[in-house]
DNA sequence: CCTTGAACTCAAGTTCACTTCAACTTGAAC
DNA sequence: GTTCAAGTTGAAGTGAACTTGAGTTCAAGG
C-alpha cells in the first residue's frame, strides 16, 4: 500500500465523527489498527473508516466494546466486514433489537395495566417489580431482559445505549 | 407516629429488595427520609416502602436519580404518590416508553433496509449514522432520541436502564 | 529558521449508581 | 452479662467508555 493512500488523524476524525481520543482508545482496545509515519504519527488505511462505521452502528445497538471486538474478530481473516458479513451480522442485531423492543412493550403493557390501579405494590405490581424479585425466580416472561435492566456496575451486566459523539 | 410503627433497616431491605447500601444512598440523595432510634439507627415510616417501589419503577423506565428526585419533589407537599399522582406520572412515563420503543423500531427499520445494501456508509447509511452527524443538524426524525443515545460520561447526557438489584 | 496547529504519550479524571471496606456501636435474646 | 446479628460512618472502589491535561514532538508553510 502506497503511503499516499494512508489517512492522517484529522481526516479520520472529520470523516468518522469520532474524537481523536476515541480513535486512539479504539486502537488501544484492538478494534482498529494504525500504521505510523516516520515521526510516529498514526496513518490509517481507508478501510478503517468502514470499521469505525461498524463500531458506531454496533454501539448504537448497545453492544459493548468487548462485544464489538468479538464480532469484528469473528470475521474470517479478521477483515473489514463485507456485504455478506454485514447481512449475517445485521440479522443478529435485528434479533437483539426485537428483544429490546418487546421488553419495552411488556413494560409499557404493565404500565397501562397499572394506570388506574395505583397499587405500585412491591410484591404484585409487575411494573415496580418486573423481575419478580420476591417470586423465588418463578417462570413466565420477564418484563425487562438483562439487556435492558440496569447494567449493574459491580455485578456483570449488559450494555449501554448508542452514541453520537 | 408511634415508634412501634417504624421499620428497621432489615425489614426495609427484605421488603423492598434494595440493599442496605442503596437505601442509605437514597437517603443521602434525598429520595427518602429516615428517623433515628436512640442509638442512631435508621427507623423508616411505612410509606418509605411505597416511595421505594416508585423509585424502582422509575429507574426501570430509565430515569436517573436526579429525575426521580425531581419527580418526587414535584408531588404537592412532597408526599408519597397517591393513586391520582401515579396515574398522571404513569401517563408521562408511558410517553417516554413510547418514544423509546419508536426509536428502537426506527433503528430496526434502518437495519432491515440495510440488509442487502451492505453500505454502512458514514454519510448516508442511517443505521451507522442515526443522528445524521454530518447533516448540519437537518430536520427529520432521528433514529435514536437522546434517551437512547449513549449517555456520554463527561458531556451531559440522559439516563441508564432499569434495575433489578 | 520560525511559527503554528496537529499529533504524540501516559496518567489521571469523569459520570452514575451504587458497593465494599474497616472499624466501630446497638439492640435484642438468652 | 454475654453474645452476635444488625447497624453505623466515611472513604474508597467499581465498570464502561472515553476525555482531559501536561508536557513534548511533528509537519508544513512562509
Amino acid at each position: 500500500m502506497d503511503a499516499r493512500d494512508l489517512l492522517p488523524m484529522c481526516e479520520i476524525t472529520q470523516r468518522s465523527g469520532f474524537a481523536a481520543s476515541a480513535i486512539r482508545y479504539y486502537e488501544a482496545e484492538g478494534l482498529i489498527e494504525a500504521h505510523r509515519s516516520g515521526g510516529g504519527q498514526r496513518r490509517f488505511e481507508r478501510s478503517v473508516l468502514r470499521r469505525l462505521a461498524f463500531i458506531r452502528a454496533a454501539s448504537n445497538v448497545g453492544l459493548t466494546i468487548e462485544e464489538i471486538r468479538d464480532e469484528l474478530g469473528r470475521l474470517p481473516g479478521n477483515r473489514t466486514p463485507t456485504k455478506a458479513d454485514w447481512q449475517r451480522i445485521s440479522r443478529h442485531w435485528g434479533r437483539r433489537l426485537d428483544e429490546q423492543i418487546a421488553a419495552l412493550q411488556r413494560l409499557k403493557g404493565g404500565l397501562d395495566g397499572c394506570i388506574g390501579c395505583g397499587c405500585l405494590s412491591l410484591r404484585s405490581c409487575a411494573f415496580s417489580n418486573p423481575g419478580d424479585v420476591h417470586g423465588e425466580d418463578g417462570a413466565g416472561a420477564r418484563l425487562l431482559p438483562d439487556s435492558l435492566r440496569r447494567p449493574h456496575p459491580t455485578r456483570r451486566g449488559a450494555g449501554r445505549r448508542g452514541s453520537a459523539s
